[in-house]
This record gives C-alpha cells, structure tokens and sequence, in this order.
DNA sequence: GTCTATAGGCTGATAGAC
DNA sequence: GTCTATCAGCCTATAGAC
C-alpha cells in the first residue's frame, strides 16, 4: 500500500514548499516538480492556486471556530485561562499551518473569505484580556497573541518543552497576582 | 522649495507600498506609476528592487545595532529593563520598518547580508531574558520579542498609548515579583 | 487523471536616445 | 536624469490529446 494520492501528495509537498520559500514565493511549478507530474495536474486537484493553500488552512480554522465557540460557554472567572491553554495548543497542533496563516494574512486579510477570520481572533482577544475593556489589557492581550504565535513559527524545541513555558510567560503577564 | 528629489519621492512610496502590500505584492511597476515615472528612472536611483528595501530599513537596522552596543555595557541587574524599554523605543520609533522586516525575514534571512541581523536578535533575547540560560526565560523572551513587534506592526492606537501599555505587559512578563 | 503545448500577462532589468 | 522600447524569463491558467 505505498499507492499515495496524488492530491495528498500535493497537499503534502505544497505545505513544505509554502512554508519554506512562502506562498508568493512558491509557483506551481516548483510544486509540480516537487511532486512529479504537471501543472496541469496540480490544476486538475484544485481550480487555482489559492485553493491548495485554503485546503492546507481548513483543519486549523475549523479547530479555531471550535475554540471561539468553546471560550463563549466559560463564565469571566475561568475565561483567561482558557483561552490562554485553548490558544496554545490549537497553535502547538498546528504550527505549520499557523506558519502559512502568518505569511498570508496581509494580503489575504481584505478578501471577503479571510475577513471572517477577525471575528474569530476578537473573540480570542477578549479571551486574553478577561472580557475587558481596558485598552491596557487588550494591548497585553494583543503582546501575547502574536508573540505565542510568533514563537510557535520559529521556534525549533518540540511542543512538550515549550507548552509550559507559554503557559507560565501567558498566566504572569495577564493574570494577576499569579506569579 | 515644493522640488521634491526623485529619490525621496521613490522611497516615500515605496515604503507606503511595501508597507500595504508586501515587498512581493508590489512591483517596480506600481511604484513607478504612483511616482509618475518610468520604471527606468527607479532603476538610475537604485540597482535594484531589493536596494529600495534596504535603504528603507537602513536606519531601523542602525539604531539596533545601536541598541545592542548600547545594552553589552548595563549590568545584569538593570539589563531587563533596559532591553524592554530600549526595544520598545525602537519598535514604536520605526513602525513601518519593523513592518518592512517582518514582512521580508523569511525569505532575506537566509542570505548573508540579513545573516548579521541574527546576531542582533540574539543579543536583544539575552537582554529580555535577564541574560539567563534557562530554556523557559528565554522562550519567554521571545514571547515578548515577537508580540511587541506584532503590536507595534498592526495596532491602530499611537505610541503614547502603546508605550506604557507595552512596558508594563513586558515588565509582568519578564520581571518575577514586579506586578 | 495525467500529459504536452501554449496562451496571455507580468516581472526585473537593460540599451540607447535625448 | 529621465525617457521609450524592449528583452528574456517567469507566472497562472487553459486547450486538447491520450
């Protein structure tokens, strides 16, 4: 059984190839390369370039969509520290994913399929921040959003090493009187 | 005295459109038209496209280097606090170019003319971390790293705002016993 | 499902006139 | 210093054979 599918395979090169050199830096032909068969055929699996980075993205925006929802049902005295353990393991579980996310997001942000997207970190924000209002817990939300994010990307150490560290850096800067 | 240099005029909207559309969204093209010149004349004033970019960044990349000299010389006991103001000092100085950065590092990184920046990063880590070698203080460090420049790259509010707001999340953060 | 061939357009960069 | 004209190469995407 080493019969792979041709468009998992796709999937499989695109991701590496998406994450090493980026999206704009990758063309078709270099994944049709990659993988050993032609444009044609990478154009056969997904009716345009776009498509194969937003099957790549699903899973992790469908797992995010399960979070915001799971966060909505924590009463304001758990919510932090949900959202703080909900946010790292879904960007732990999908780090490659995150990578391309990141990459994309500037461009992409303004099309209409992306813009559902804000609601979801707005959700995760208010999470952070303990469903405040102060622009100083929103701005320390935002700090930690992007840097757990950040470290996720770049970071080589394996989740088990980092986990923790997250958890402990996220509870000290927005927990009170937690450290 | 309305004569603007060409040159100036070049940078200005470059940086305007490296900014909104990447430095890979944006062709010679577009600059030259926003200018209201030929691609030719952008090429007279710059060898190439990749020139615009560093001269842009150039005076972000000089105030790091003078960051990173600046805090070799602070004892371990103040280094924290020196690093985390003097970054965030930085970030809010140079928004637009930090945006520039991040937008370019994946790609530039591995050549050798960014290879240098590498070494700065390093030494602004240590920094954060209160020059520890414990793996959690210096994850936590790029925590912090990473989602300050995040803000400094996508908060809307300025940096009156942002500059207390930012130092007092870094300080929890980093800083044990200090919230 | 996969191929070859190619359309049609955009890219960074150069040549040479003024 | 600035222009027009152009190059060679790359890009995504399509047409049509097998």
């Amino acid at each position: 059984m080493v019969r792979i599918r041709t468009r998992d395979e796709i999937l499989r090169v695109a991701a590496e190839l998406f994450t090493r050199y980026g999206f704009k830096g990758t063309s078709l032909h270099d994944i049709a390369a990659e993988v050993g068969c032609s444009k044609a055929t990478l154009l056969y699996h997904f009716a345009h370039k776009d498509a194969i980075l937003l099957a790549l993205v699903e899973p992790a925006r469908q797992s995010l969509i399960d979070l915001v929802a799971r966060l909505a049902g924590v009463d304001d005295k758990g919510i932090r520290v949900a959202a703080i353990e909900g946010f790292i393991d879904l960007v732990l579980r999908y780090r490659r994913e995150v990578t391309l996310i990141y990459d994309v997001t500037p461009q992409f942000m303004q099309e209409p399929r992306f813009a559902a997207m804000r609601e979801l970190t707005d959700a995760l924000r208010a999470g952070f921040a303990g469903r405040s209002s102060d622009p100083a817990d929103q701005i320390a939300a935002d700090v930690l959003l992007g840097g757990i994010a950040s470290v996720a990307i770049d970071d080589k150490r394996d989740e088990v090493e980092l986990r923790p560290a997250l958890i402990a850096v996220a509870r000290r800067a927005l927990i009170p009187g937690k450290d």
